[in-house]
DNA sequence: ATTTTTTATGGTCAAACTGACAAAAAACAC
DNA sequence: GTGTTTTTTGTCAGTTTGACCATAAAAAAT
């Protein structure tokens, strides 16, 4: 991204949001950023939108670039256009939130140190907190930009469509089969809070499984390496 | 607008999907366009982003600019970025949804036949219409650029949100003093059926007379025209 | 003046849903 | 075998929801 902007237009950017659950918690991709401004700060990774892309072909580009990864569901977050939100230039914000399962991201990320990073995320009522691994901790403020900002609404707006959207199922490793156990430990991730698991049965088959959009799977033929307690039945998410 | 814009950049607009209420049926504002492209269709308002003008701001000006008014509760709705939206060149939309009371808009319109004008909108599963009076009746396709898809999405925006937010409150002529049968009726046009009012005035007390967001007024001090019927209880919408 | 009509308000009742919890089932660890 | 862990089924009271019916308070009709 060039360090200096031209000063008598309006440029549009786009900013991916890229959360997964790792070990039972949200976390989220930021990069170190190499240059002015704000260098040395984390912040989202971010991109001009080029005449001949759309933003959400900026923000899939965006991601790739960012983790070698074929696809991914995304969605368009909010747009941020404050006016000193960048000092470079008066440059606007699409803000797009992707959902990347755990297994998926996992390999494809850079050696510890250098590149992105994972971060841990809470936000319990008050401010918004980040946690890097190695004792790394930073607040909404000490991020790049307004991106402390874009943060919070993302995970606020992951929160309220979580149950009445297909969010979660993107998440899964597989979401052609999957534990209902899994599915709640993304729940517990993105809520930051315990769920019963009776009832949370007894929620997504009322939702899901009369309607169709979720059937079981016979566990013959999904072999699954299996841990303590009893084996959990394989859900499917159906296509239509 | 310029008709001609530059070909190397990307500019952003603004557009308006100005909402009201009017005699039990959700309307909405659009413009004939005086020039190409799309001469003689009708559209939403548009304006582009200046270098000194928020989003935000810019959506609140063009407000003010197509009705004369202070001001509006108005909310940011979805970028919109296909390549080809726009037959002039690279533009991107940023819309915005905006709630009037019909009490306040009504005098500002100008006189039919130029100008602005209100539809009525419909939307039941199927395809969006527009009744625009005097036997005026356009579907989506008919209209200038993607705003039919930009309404489509703002009535499902409105329809989801009208049950956990305030913004029904926005199209009563006063928050301040209202009756419940006057909620009632946004909803009722802002979902397209009916509402039984018993189970309505149940569910309104219970979400916002226990919060203390609302509260009942002594009629004495609202003097009303009344209609027929029991006369109803005044409420208000508490600060806090 | 009385009745009818209209709108507002209050109440009932069964069905559905929710949260908390108990208990059985199916695997592993020892 | 006995414990431990996780999944799964069930229970039960409290709440919410949708569909009604009944009454109250006003204007309109007779």
């Amino acid at each position: 991204m060039a360090e200096v902007l031209r000063q008598d237009q309006v440029f549009v950017s786009v900013d991916d949001l890229i959360l997964t659950v790792r070990e039972g918690r949200l976390n989220l991709l930021l990069s170190r950023r190499a240059g002015p401004p704000f260098k040395g700060c984390w912040a989202l990774p971010g991109k001009l939108v080029e005449r001949a892309d759309s933003a959400e072909a900026t923000a899939l580009k965006l991601l790739r670039q960012m983790l070698p990864i074929r696809e991914a569901f995304m969605e368009q977050l909010y747009t941020f256009t404050e006016l000193n939100r960048d000092p470079r230039g008066r440059v606007i914000s699409i803000a797009y939130l992707a959902a990347v399962p755990w297994e998926r991201l996992s390999p494809l990320l850079p050696a510890e140190g250098q590149g992105p990073r994972l971060f841990g995320v809470s936000l319990n009522g008050g401010a918004l907190g980040l946690e890097g691994g190695e004792g790394l901790r930073l607040t909404g403020g000490d991020l790049a930009f307004d991106h402390g900002r874009i943060i919070e609404t993302g995970v606020q707006r992951l929160r309220g469509k979580i149950d009445y959207t297909d969010i979660a199922f993107h998440f899964l490793n597989d979401p052609r089969a999957f534990t209902l156990g899994e599915l709640q430990t993304v729940y517990e991730a993105v809520l930051e809070r315990t769920v019963d698991a009776s009832n949370f049965r007894r929620t997504i088959q009322n939702r899901y499984e009369e309607t169709g959009r979720i059937a079981q799977t016979d566990r013959a033929e999904v072999p699954r390496k299996r841990g303590r307690g009893r084996p959990a039945a394989i859900y499917r998410l159906t296509d239509q």
